[in-house]
DNA sequence: CCCTTTTCACCTAGGTGGTAAGAT
DNA sequence: ATCTTACCACCTAGGTGAAAAGGG
């Protein structure tokens, strides 16, 4: 399924004229793997059938192995500068699996585990014997600020109403005005 | 509205590595208005209601005033000779309309009046003084079985029918197989 | 009378969380 | 007990011809 909210970023600094291809990808914050905590640990009851519980995390071991991280190209690559930088960039069309086998081009991730989004700016070098300057020719952007942890069903019930009143998709499970 | 069916053309013999633009425009076929045969000029009575008529068309005058005709760029464009080249390129986002005052970019044309569709491939020239080539970076293609009289309303039952076996959007029009 | 405009039910295409059943 | 999967109703977004209403 997609990212929600998408990841966008306003682009400065480029040079109109030359081509640039942008990119992102996903690497582990840490080696382990989450748990929720149980309504007992929290001494809460459970309301019976399916119960958020809190908005804690628990360790829950080491992490599960992952294969070499996929890479999600922008769509719009390769651009020119000015094309990137005229308005910001949206990746909408990002998708994560927790599927291991998946075909589509998806990002991987393992659920219950902790993700660090990366953005990558990749200058495509005219000269001929570009693959020598691969080094210098790219600059990776990291916002801590969003940091998730990867999971299959919701397990806090503010985020699941934040993204209700958030995602216009969802605004069939709205049952007030979204301006709240 | 959207053309029906999309004018769609194969492409070979471009240079892989150069930008092109593609685009259409269309030009009129001749300086005619035509209108529909009546029934009484036919000699068959209307069923009353919303009646069609024949299949021919009869001129009804001169054509109306056209101002200067748009031009539709392909929304790919500029791409690389090698990616126009590799699929059918399809101009499923040109829209047609008969209003003058549209500022949707659409293809404005006259009801009533007879079109030819035309294709047009630009070389994207790297020289500095690319405007003074101009004239010898474009080719155009005409393909006279594309060409159409444009209408508000369908004056044919069968291409009604044609267009209803055969366009997806139509599919709740149909009472049969779209195989027939 | 002939053509145009507006609105509508009905599609395609695809992104939501809910829910129940499945898996470990 | 905890997490995952598959399916669903319900959305967004937008392309159809039918039909009724409008215009000259």
């Amino acid at each position: 399924r997609r990212m929600f909210p998408t990841f966008q970023v306003k682009i400065f600094g480029m040079d109109p004229m030359a081509d640039y291809m942008l990119l992102m990808d996903f690497v582990p914050v840490d080696d382990k793997r989450y748990r929720q905590v149980t309504p007992a640990v929290l001494g809460a009851a459970g309301a019976g059938g399916y119960a958020f519980h809190s908005s804690s995390w628990l360790v829950a071991g080491k992490a599960d192995p992952a294969t070499p991280g996929r890479v999600h190209y922008h769509p719009d690559s390769p651009a020119k500068g000015a094309q990137w930088m005229k308005q910001i960039v949206s990746f909408d069309k990002l998708k994560l699996t927790n599927n291991l086998l998946d075909d589509n081009g998806h990002i991987i991730l393992n659920s219950m585990h902790r993700y660090q989004p990366r953005f990558h700016v990749v200058y495509v070098d005219p000269r001929k014997d570009s693959e020598k300057y691969a080094e210098e020719n790219f600059k990776t952007f990291v916002f801590e600020e969003t940091r998730f942890t990867a999971v299959t069903a919701y397990q806090n019930h503010r985020i699941t109403q934040l993204k209700i009143a958030s995602n216009p998709f969802a605004k069939g499970f709205r049952d007030c005005d979204p301006e709240d």
